[in-house]
DNA sequence: GATGATTACGGACGCCGTAAGCATA
DNA sequence: TATGCTTACGGCGTCCGTAATCATC
């Protein structure tokens, strides 16, 4: 029983559309992801209509500007394909380029915060001394993007997982695994859970959260992991500093998670025991085939 | 110590290059790609010529047309990417059109020779009548392009690995493994070594072998796998016919490397010991969320 | 009424085909 | 000499910017 379908000649989605609705995707406006891209507000406009005339699907929302089901699941493979095409380019120009003297290393805030960072690069520095090392911080989305171009070397990313989980595949770049720490959410002193001794998200799912994008995991994350809705954002928080998280959470404008490690002694936190959560560090390369240093940078950090 | 480099404004390479890269580097011939791609001669070479001067490497020899060091690496990220190209538009189209009422199924030759195959056919007939089942042969890329673009909704790819070790990751799809078996030279009746009861792949360096590509593992492949250089090809066979591949061989005309369970009774071959070597059938489907009949192939196939 | 997305239109650039050139077996 | 890759050039289509329009807060 062979049968011929009409063989549909679909042709190439344009990576350059991609590239804009990832953009707008995460900056949730058109006009926004324009500057972002040196574009008019027009183009990307025209850009976004011509990606959703191709595939006959609206792929997001106008006024607020969020992916639809379908923009959700075009998003899922077009951000690992962007970082496959940096990749692609990265790795092809590293063969005939000369490996540059300075090893550039990249942090997520709360992944440079971990014991083990610091004492890596001293290490790293005292054992090969003519080394220039420099080392660099940023969004998880940033750093992924800056080692599949190769602008980084190599990076330390954290993130928020079940134990044991890695964090989600970044396509063409391989991750290790370098530490998992238990999470706790920090509260105001006078929090009538603040006595417990363990707690559940979920009890937590009506409070009020500070959404801080780019330290604490999102609040979006945060109800995906624990598999509940609420969890609504009171104030926002644009920054990387914990110290002012924390002081912010501590004064009642909102709740957050952070893993344990990073809440010093004295503040009111609680740690979470359900679901299993785990604040998860890796370490994150390109594909350097005689990877020399990155090597001993791991062989440290495990 | 911070330092800022010069913003390297690197853009997109372009996948519309990559896509006829990839089709002159598997055919080994502008012309030939220009013909598949429906392009003239002189664009394919503009193309070609427009990647290298983008990424100021060169990526092909010229007669013959064979990738260079940097065009393999290339080829290594355009392939898994021009496959998530084509399965993101599959994965967000299947999301509005209704799914289609017949189901169809790929398979590589040898991986549709095992008899797990047509049972788990015939039961999955048997199970759901009024569904209509279509069955597609071809090679594995061909099949994994067809699954990634949504022409196909589940295939079975044959390929020879170390035992344990899964197929090549075929980027954005899933695989599942079904089988594994060993591996078997078919030798002429009167070679010299027909009477041993095992042997070593690299003892058949030397020897002259049938470069099968649609059938048999390719002799870079076995090349790969061995370690060792040689295995030159002494005839080249097209198609998909494991009785005239196991006739040619027979008859001395050159060696061929196939799975154990697809050989018959009474042709002389012998079991390859060193190295380790199975023949792996695998299951691959695409990102369908709700993978109903896939998920119940996969259930009487394991 | 202001902010921000859409539509209209013109100019520039890119890309492919035709055709001529050139190297290698 | 023939096959097959490269270079030259012209036309067509695409895509972005400017500018005007429309919708929503």
């Amino acid at each position: 029983m062979v049968s011929c379908h009409s063989i549909s000649e679909t042709y190439d989605v344009d990576v350059h559309l991609l590239r804009t609705f990832v953009t707008v995707a995460s900056l949730g406006s058109f006009s926004a992801a324009a500057t972002e891209l040196g574009y008019t507000q027009a183009a990307v406009s025209q850009q976004i209509a011509a990606l959703e005339n191709d595939l006959k699907v609206q792929l997001l929302t106008r006024r607020p500007v969020v992916p639809t089901e379908a923009g959700a699941r075009l998003l899922e493979h077009a951000e690992p394909l962007l970082l496959r095409l940096d990749a692609a380019r990265a790795d092809v120009v590293r063969l005939t380029s000369t490996p540059p003297a300075t090893l550039t290393v990249g942090v997520t805030p709360l992944a440079g915060a971990i014991p083990a960072f610091p004492a890596a690069i001293a290490a790293l520095r005292n054992r090969m001394p003519r080394l220039d090392i420099t080392v660099k911080s940023g969004t998880r989305q940033r750093i992924a993007t800056a080692v599949a171009r190769g602008d980084l070397d190599i990076a330390l990313l954290d993130g928020l997982v079940a134990p044991g989980d890695s964090l989600p595949e970044q396509a063409p770049l391989t991750a290790i695994g370098i530490a998992e720490t238990p999470v706790a959410v920090v509260l105001p002193r006078d929090h009538p859970l603040a006595t417990r001794p363990a707690l559940r998200l979920t009890d937590l799912a009506d409070a009020r959260w500070i959404e801080a994008q780019d330290v604490a995991p999102s609040l979006a994350e945060i109800r995906r992991l624990s598999g509940a809705e609420g969890f609504r954002s009171a104030l926002g928080y644009q920054g990387t500093d914990t110290q002012t998280l924390i002081a912010l959470a501590t004064a009642g404008h909102g709740l957050t998670l952070l893993p344990a490690t990073a809440i010093p002694e004295g503040v009111t936190a609680i740690a979470v025991t359900t679901p299993r959560l785990a604040h998860r560090v890796e370490l994150l390369h390109g594909t350097l085939r005689k990877a020399s240093a990155p090597a001993a940078l791991a062989a440290m950090l495990g």
